[in-house]
DNA sequence: GACAAATGACACAAGGAGAGTATCATATTA
DNA sequence: TAATATGATACTCTCCTTGTGTCATTTGTC
């Protein structure tokens, strides 16, 4: 049970490098040297937080990527459901046809609760925050 | 990102029911008619759950499941982890070779936390507990 | 003892998600 | 216009989830 998959760690990791280098473009090759991930899967990482938002990409010679949101708009939960779509640790594994006490079910509301936590915690961390502590 | 496997779910399900009855055997047509969950899986996870000595198994006619564990010592934590392996939510993808800094990763700090959180909320779910409410 | 009724032990299979690759199109700028 | 970036997209490979199916073994009943 993986929290932050492979893409989206690549991610994290990124756009804190990116979040470092200011206004200056960021190019897949320097990162790809930097990060040591393989190239192919990086850059479709980085379209895609492209696409979001999160990024903003520079076409041709020089090109590469800035941050298109200041550090501290970006958060770890929000990099994490680009990637993973909305965090959801409570969804029953039967829908209705199985399980027709939905309201009922106290497994359902402990795990309600305990996702409540976890997205709070997730949002609370910034890149900006993990900038200032040296990552 | 589930939390609860199908073949947990099921095994929460089919054990509150079993210690419902009591000491009174629940063979696997009772479950079926019961709870409508396949029946050949269901058989593997009830299996499951007797080799891991949550349920107790009896054999031939008149045969089924009982809890060999009183409810109060069942928890979802136990539960989740005979299917799903030690719950690990602070895994990083990176072994040694890309992050060097394992130690100082301020994610991973933050994610054990989270971690620590949902083992010990999980934990203190028993099937006692479920039961008394009325699930 | 034979038979029926239960569980035990496996081996197999379909489908999807995660992780990664490969190729061509498009934009920029020197 | 050629070189250098990214954009779009389709493909592969492997593993995990969610099952199914078959035969073996145990046990209670007639």
């Amino acid at each position: 049970m993986k929290l932050i998959t492979r893409d989206a760690d690549y991610a994290i990791r990124a756009v804190c490098f990116i979040a470092k280098q200011g206004t200056n473009k960021v190019s897949v090759e320097e990162l790809v040297r930097e990060m040591k991930m393989p190239r192919p899967f990086l850059r479709k990482v980085l379209q895609i937080l492209n696409k979001s938002k999160i990024l903003k990409s520079y076409k041709g010679q020089g090109g590469g990527f800035t941050l298109a949101l200041s550090p501290d708009k970006i958060s770890l939960l929000g990099l994490i459901e680009v990637f993973q779509g909305k965090l959801k640790l409570n969804e029953c594994t039967f829908k209705k046809q199985v399980c027709p006490n939905m309201r009922l079910c106290r497994v359902k509301k402990k795990v309600d609760s305990i996702q409540k936590f976890v997205v709070s915690e997730l949002q609370g961390i910034t890149v900006a925050s993990l900038l200032k502590e040296g990552m």
